[in-house]
DNA sequence: AATCCCAAGATTGCATACGATTTATCCACA
DNA sequence: TGTGGATAAATCGTATGCAATCTTGGGATT
């Protein structure tokens, strides 16, 4: 797989257009319009966007940072292929987070938040409901962004970081090791979170969330290839 | 404060230079030997460790990412200069891992690992004794190692990292804000976890983890400059 | 036919150069 | 004496060039 679809930039940059190839590229990736394994030349990336392979190279080595980029010394930067193992930890380390974020929401949630949670929700019934790579594509996305934006309602920037990062690479781990369409139940139990954030319910809210961050991971085969670094190896080129 | 005293690389680095200046100003910051608000600029860093721009540049941004250093745009890369939120955030986020670690770690450590805890210990109360700042840096150090020894043996990857960022920055806010002889009663904690993890009692590990950074976080004066964003910005030059 | 080796091509690692922006200095002027 | 502005110095943002390293392809040898 090669990169031959113009990524267009959201936003005008008026500056920091290595944040924006980060942004960019980010999105492709957990998009999943770019696999794991596939090559990031900092040449090609750099034409893609109209800018010198300095800039494009400190785009991937923020990736690399993240861990959604695994750069090899003279080789150059390749999506993420993450083992069963590593995706036990992230899933492990969601365990451990997200409960708190959801404590932490509670306590600060408003109307208008809830509000937005909403339109959020619709938005990912909508993808839902629609068929197609796109689509798909869109409700993986959105998906994560109701983690996300929880984690903003926590108001913990460090912990939204950390989200950040444990999210976009939980959405590697479902390309790989995915076996269903992701969040046919997904959906419904975001759901029952913001119902249970709405009433004020903590016990709940974080029950749930345990509960779904349980199901994600359930619905992973990571057994299968756990044994097969060659075959992983092949896979990379 | 300027970067006056030469950095010496604690191994010889045969390649990824910037990693090893990363690593060299991570630890002089922890250490406090560059306080918050120090200016690092690529070049000053790029000749102290006889390297180009790029390369200095490339470690300033690692920095930056992992919160120990903020830049500004067209002015440079500063010692990051944490705010009593900020403060408050990273404890909070430790609060919520920390346990975490201590429960994974039950189910793994070793014989051997409890001995490499004995040592470090050891080496906590032998600065403890000690006088003078070069043995005060060093007891700090010692007492973030402990933490990051412990998420070693947790064994989990992405929270390693994830406490690597927090025991470092926790390291400049204590720099910051404060109040006594930091680990005076630290070291007794940590034996007490150790004893704790040794005898296999996870209940108690944890709890004992949860005082600890409590009583961390009780020492720190953070009402005193909440107010002062003026204060702070004068600082920094 | 398979294997090994070597040379050509491609890509990264790093240094340097130049324009842009910010900061500091100094002089004019009120 | 203090303030304003313009010029100079310093620093960053970015592009580009060269050397080092890796990959690839072809040809010779067994």
């Amino acid at each position: 797989m090669t990169i031959n679809e113009k990524i267009t930039f959201t936003e005008t940059s008026p500056e920091d257009r290595s944040l924006a190839i980060r942004e960019a590229l980010r999105n492709a990736i957990i998009d999943r319009r770019l696999t794991p394994g596939t090559k990031l030349s900092e040449s090609e990336v750099g034409s893609l966007f109209d800018v010198s392979r300095t800039v494009a190279r400190a785009a991937l080595q923020m990736l690399a940072f993240e861990g959604l980029v695994k750069t090899e010394r003279n080789r150059g930067a390749f999506v993420s292929n993450p083992s069963p193992e590593e995706a036990k930890q992230i899933f492990a380390s969601r365990r451990l987070i997200e409960p708190g974020i959801v404590a932490a929401a509670i306590e600060r949630i408003t109307p208008a938040d809830i509000e937005q949670f909403r339109r959020q929700l619709e938005e990912e019934e909508r993808y839902m409901n629609e068929r197609g790579p796109a689509a798909r594509r869109a409700e993986i996305k959105a998906s994560g962004d109701f983690h996300l934006m929880l984690a903003s309602v926590a108001g913990n920037l460090i912990l939204q970081k950390f989200m950040d990062e444990l999210v976009a690479r939980s959405s590697l781990v479902i390309a790989l090791y995915g076996r269903s369409g992701v969040s046919s139940c997904g959906h419904a139990e975001h759901s029952a979170i913001l119902d249970a954030l709405e009433k004020g319910d903590g016990r709940q809210a974080t029950q749930l969330m345990i509960h779904h961050i349980d199901h994600i991971e359930a619905d992973l085969d990571l057994q299968l290839k756990q044994g097969l670094g060659l075959k992983d190896a092949l896979a990379l080129t």
